[in-house]
DNA sequence: CACTATTTGTACGTATGTATT
DNA sequence: GAATACATACGTACAAATAGT
């Protein structure tokens, strides 16, 4: 017979426990209250402070969220990406994963998500593709203010990509990744984003990659999503780096 | 001239944000310790709850642990996995995932894993992948107490595949992605894990990839990977979803 | 080894700002 | 606008746990 070696567990974290088995199997189903917190610290038999030390837990790993004077109680949030996406910045800005690593990191990833798409796309999904392309070209030249139309095209035509892949762990680390890449080169990215040439240079990667994906060529669209993002990001990375994103193209 | 809409912020946010940006640039190494409660209690001017909401939250994150009676005061802890595993597992738990996708996305994972590493591998890495598959053969028939010498070696190879891969972000998510499947389908599977032919088999899919690691045949290496992960589980998939995988074959 | 000082864990009371009805 | 119920934050107090003497 084996012991296992016994652990004090605070009384927090067994709250805790308990919310997060609710609200996982089910119980508590997203948009539903919890009951205040005076209400809870009679039902766990606790004080104040350790509902609430157990509350700030659940509210950083998204799983609630309570406002300051709501009478209805903490709110069961539904499930989303955004604590990963915390998680995943995290362990990047922890300085053993550079910029080298993320863009490898995204380049396996958006081809894979391309490569899927082009084999499970809709035809729905594919008008949305053309749709957000069609609104890239007549954007070409709208200046960026409101955060720029040309952009949230850009985004649109991602979604739907994102949309076709069916799958959302694939989309939310892309996602991630991306948002954390260009989080590391801002500085070094002098908003080359409204420089014409640029755009248009985007623009035409997107439509051959959704020539790709409209005739189901999985291995063209993979490695085309890998091309064009090592074009626009190598000269950020290290010569020294370079090799290790090679053996992707 | 615009306006940021005002975001009403808590106290216990603000002491969250400037300790863990003290951590995440470094001026707080890992294995430091942060100053006691009370200490940062009066740094910080707030209450003691307002600073154990904050240390409660860096807990959940992973960046410190407080631990009761310690005089030291919270340790910051070095930057590991723990915290995107959970994640991805509430991710994956919150019914948006499925085991079809998960395996998907660890297919994804290991075959780019498996390709980098052909590329990649030096000889010394080489030669550990080597020796630890010359082990997993000899305990072939080890009974499977003491967590198995067996599973043991397998997973020193697959340590070595993942230095090889220089990605530690490739790396992890594997890791962690691997953990969540095992948890979602460990019920099913009626630890098939000390059948002797699925070593073998295991040995053997092991050795042909070693073989592609090897030679540098990275496109190999890759659909060797998906199709065995693909082999194993694919009876753990309803059928119906089974078409999510063939496009990485 | 026991003791002590310090720190964390928990509890309770109170004041204040806020969202809902 | 008023009333109400709530979350937020502060302060104090005591028990339990730990490290170092």
């Amino acid at each position: 017979m084996k012991f296992e070696p016994v652990t004090t567990v605070r009384a927090y974290e067994r709250v805790v426990e308990q919310i997060e088995h609710a609200v996982l199997t089910g119980r508590l189903a997203p948009g539903t209250r919890l009951p205040s917190e005076r209400e809870l610290m009679a039902q766990f038999e606790v004080s104040r402070s350790t509902v609430r030390e157990a509350l700030r837990v659940l509210q950083a790993a998204g799983v609630v969220r309570s406002r300051a004077g709501d009478p209805r109680g903490p709110e069961v949030l539904p499930p989303s990406p955004t604590t990963l996406r915390k998680s995943i910045r995290r362990l990047a800005q922890s300085a053993h994963i550079g910029l080298a690593e993320l863009l490898q990191f995204r380049m396996l990833l958006e081809s894979s998500a391309y490569r899927l798409a082009a084999h499970l796309r809709t035809e729905d999904q594919l008008a949305q593709m053309e749709l957000a392309l069609r609104r890239m070209r007549d954007h070409l030249d709208t200046d960026t203010t409101d955060d720029g139309a040309f952009s949230q095209a850009d985004v649109e035509f991602h979604d739907a990509v994102a949309q076709a892949t069916q799958n959302p762990l694939v989309v939310a680390c892309g996602e991630v990744v991306r948002g954390v890449a260009m989080e590391l080169i801002e500085n070094k990215l002098a908003h080359a984003d409204d420089r014409r040439d640029l755009r248009e240079k985007i623009v035409a990667h997107h439509a051959e990659m959704l020539d790709a994906v409209r005739e189901g060529a999985s291995e063209r669209a993979g490695t085309l999503a890998c091309q064009a993002l090592y074009d626009y990001y190598a000269e950020y990375i290290p010569e020294s780096q370079r090799a290790l994103l090679a053996p992707l193209l």
